[in-house]
DNA sequence: GCCTTCTTGGATAGCGCTATCCTACCGACT
DNA sequence: AGTCGGTAGGATAGCGCTATCCAAGAAGGC
């Protein structure tokens, strides 16, 4: 059919779809350039780079991740392992997270383990087919499988700081749970608070760093009483909070404050003291963490500890695509800090 | 090299990955045949069926989405659009479809719209690149250029059924949260409330239609007054439940009931209440929707309507796996109802 | 001025699959 | 017996990119 080889050799194919290869004959270049061009790769002429990305403006280019995945052996995709979503500090580190990914152009892949090393484990397996081009961790509690699939790309782990002995140097941006638990404790004990307790619901490994805190701060004041520790393995949740609460006082009426070890065991509690007539803070006092959504409103507003989770997010997102890019980051632990938050509760 | 020439060819390649050939080779069969058997596409013979299958189990094939992707020009992600992570109800709908989704080797890609037009339409085309194999959307208040995205691919939408004259018909699960607004209206007259104010904010479609329901009930019985909407434009919290309910009840002190639109704003004007003294109900009942976290813990516990979210988002899920497979589902609109939860608020 | 080294553009061979076409063979019908 | 669909397996050409090699020219050393 010669009248076919009239037609301009830049319309588009029949699969609609504008090519790579449309932009470079439209540019006058070879595809190679025109793949150079747009990605900034190796050296190219700046006015063929113009030209490239006129081209590319003018024909609606679209780059196919599938296509540039299979060539480069490396997506667009990050995966983002977080425990819940049912608690909002991981949804809130999710976002952020994602949203500083997106702004670079990598889509979000997140996966859900429910605190099981087991399903972690699957997780990765099944994220990790995708090639993704990193990976953001919360948590240090693996399986050995995860630790060694985690290996294969680069990886930053959030919200705690790596404990000093681990295996595997590796990155990380969070804040000193254990200090900020201490921190907390040494408040109430300003307050002149001696009996203070520690009460904690799913106890995942950031729990029991806070508790050490607890721990060490009530010992350096002589006030240490091991059997003031809570510990239960439930998920953390309001109702759980307000059975804790009630639990405690009735069996230690004497305790003079409770450290929740977040937030809404904490509201919980202090939802509970309303029911029973119980006065926060004169009767017990209360302190929660994480400063979650409503900790400002209760009655009273709650003592806490603000966790920048936010910025953690999006700071590990940003040193992972540091790594990404092969640079080094200037500190692979970065400490965020917190912020003592003080409000009625105590 | 002759020496390399004798060895084995089952041998995985330098790249260390096993492929679909390997697999192939392995069985004594095609690449065709091999992926037909493993996709269970065409007739292949059931014996060749167990070989290949023996095969790739042996030798721990991973199929690779990127290379599946370019060529069938359709991947395993599935896009999920949702206005906010801040409110758990999204965040149930996510959890609920994308646990689905994984479960049928789905990948979920979110995105978040921020109840913005302009932002849900970039993301559509973001997303789209991806070519993913369908899509599911909260919401119906959509861009023209954001609906023409949106048909390209198999889409369901969540938490609402088609408005009856819609443009373009189209599949949801959801329930009628007119309805649903009438009947907990209904619930108030029937306790013998008559002035019901109806309080709003971040005013969706949903918020919108369920203003309508209440409107409608009064409006039976008689008890109709405009000057007991307020509605809010701005985002939802437990805060600014607290400030609306202060405002209303200092306008309007004679008021009977509050129906809030969405329980975090029904939990912050209950905080309020206590702050204040106001007794609920005696004084003004208060009731929510949704029966978020915590409703059943406030004081007094919260009656509200309890949607099926996480039954939606699954639904949904697989009513857009069906689409995917290109089955007709039994009905474009699927109805999964509510449920009025009575507690001590109303 | 010759050889080397560095730079920059182009050609090309895949990446690992699936879609499509093709062929061989089977049974069923005239 | 000859033809004709229908079925099941195989060969092969891409999908749309990037990595890699190569060549041509520019720059620099003795």
């Amino acid at each position: 059919m010669p009248a076919d080889r009239s037609l301009p050799a830049l319309r588009r194919r029949a699969t609609g779809r504008v090519t790579l290869s449309d932009v470079a004959r439209a540019a006058g270049v070879s595809t190679s350039t025109a793949s150079r061009a747009l990605r900034g790769e190796r050296a190219v002429a700046p006015e063929l780079i113009a030209q490239v990305q006129t081209a590319a403006q003018r024909l609606a280019y679209v780059p196919d991740p599938a296509a540039r995945a299979l060539a480069s052996r490396r997506s667009d995709h990050v995966a983002v392992l977080i425990p819940l979503l049912s608690n909002t500090l991981f949804v809130d580190l999710l976002e952020a997270a994602q949203k500083t990914l997106r702004a670079q152009g990598y889509q979000t892949l997140m996966g859900v383990t429910h605190y099981d090393r087991q399903e972690e484990e699957q997780l990765l397996r099944e994220l990790l087919q995708h090639r993704p081009a990193g990976l953001l961790v919360t948590g240090r509690d693996h399986s050995p499988a995860s630790i060694d699939l985690m290996a294969r790309v680069p990886c930053v782990h959030l919200m705690d700081l790596a404990e000093p002995g681990g295996a595997v140097p590796s990155y990380s941006v969070g804040f000193d749970q254990a200090e900020a638990g201490a921190e907390l404790t040494r408040h109430l004990l300003r307050q002149g608070y001696r009996r203070v307790a520690f009460a904690a619901a799913q106890l995942d490994a950031r729990v029991l760093q806070r508790m050490s805190g607890w721990r060490s701060a009530l010992q350096a004041a002589g006030a240490y009483d091991p059997t003031l520790e809570w510990l239960n393995p439930a998920a953390s949740s309001l109702a759980l909070g307000g059975q804790m609460f009630e639990q405690i006082v009735q069996q230690r009426p004497a305790i003079d404050a409770i450290f929740f070890c977040n937030d809404d065991l904490a509201q919980g509690a202090l939802l509970s003291a309303l029911r029973r007539g119980i006065r926060v803070p004169e009767q017990v006092a209360i302190v929660g963490f994480n400063d979650l959504t409503g900790s400002d409103q209760t009655l009273p507003a709650l003592t806490t500890v603000r966790t920048p989770r936010a910025r953690i997010g999006e700071a590990a997102a940003q040193m992972l695509l540091g790594l990404i890019k092969g640079q080094q980051p200037e500190q692979a632990q970065l400490d965020l800090g917190f912020e003592l938050v003080v409000r009625a509760s105590a």
